[in-house]
DNA sequence: CTTTTTGCAAATGATTTGCATTAAC
DNA sequence: GTTAATGCAAATCATTTGCAAAAAG
């Protein structure tokens, strides 16, 4: 955790027009730092050893205006807990596993934007669709099957 | 809710390998009178209509049970509530507001089944490809734009 | 009769709310 | 100095769990 890094952070929240406090740069390095989607609570700790100290509160409070500034972005899924990860704005998709719920990124080009005209009259004004794969992962087949 | 009714709901709970209870056929005719995505809250307030009682704990093993079965299907989306519907096996997809959180079904055609064609190993056994559509609905968007 | 399902009550767990305190602008 | 964000505690709400009683096969 750099001062660069920790600079940029504060720039990419002042940039979004959003207040710079501690957590919030200690959220998004945490964040910066992982390729996985963790949950709200995972990123608590960890952001807690940035900071020394983020209440629970925060953590949401922290999480809802990132995710609302599109500096991140939420995943729920099958009623499990939020998880989040760093807005890339590469539109990919998800791939979810029935056995162990692990999440994965899964890029898919199938000729352009997938599933992008679905037949809704022009007054949807739809702004993005969200596609996921639901399934068996390798390790959860391997056991079982 | 006629006899008929009553009677091929039991046969299919019956075909699906599953015990007959009134909680059950209740459940499933509620479901087939309906072309919304109902909550396990509502479902059990309709279904209390038809069987005169049912426990909060019976309509989620209920629903459970038909989910398992294949009856209904289960749609869970951005952290609410989970909806029930009839499964129709018409692979159909969703769309939800992003202002009033309405849910509705949306059928897309791109040319065959969409983004089934995920750039993932061949150890992933994928059998189902989800697709949502977020944006405004043509009521929220008169309202505010 | 054996197994599954129901019903009731209490527990769980992620997320939200209310409000005084503190930090950002 | 204002306004917005934090921290703490308590509340919410969908869903699950434990267990005795009842119903299904």
């Amino acid at each position: 955790m750099s001062e660069e890094h920790m600079a940029r952070a504060a720039e990419r929240l002042r940039e979004a027009g959003l207040r710079v406090t501690v957590q919030r740069i200690a959220m998004l390095m945490v964040l910066d730092e992982s390729s996985d989607h963790l949950e709200a609570d995972t990123l608590r700790h960890r952001a807690q050893a940035v900071t020394g100290g983020l209440s629970l509160q925060a953590t949401y409070n922290v999480l809802r205006a990132l995710t609302d500034a599109g500096l991140i972005r939420i995943t729920q899924i099958g009623g499990q807990p939020a998880r989040y990860e760093i807005e890339r704005n590469d539109n990919h998709h998800h791939f979810v596993c029935r056995k162990c719920r692990v999440l994965q990124d899964v890029r898919c080009e199938v000729g352009g934007a997938p599933c992008m005209d679905p037949e809704l009259p022009e007054e949807y004004a739809i702004d993005e669709a969200s596609v996921t794969f639901w399934g068996v992962c390798p390790a959860c087949g391997a056991e079982s099957g």
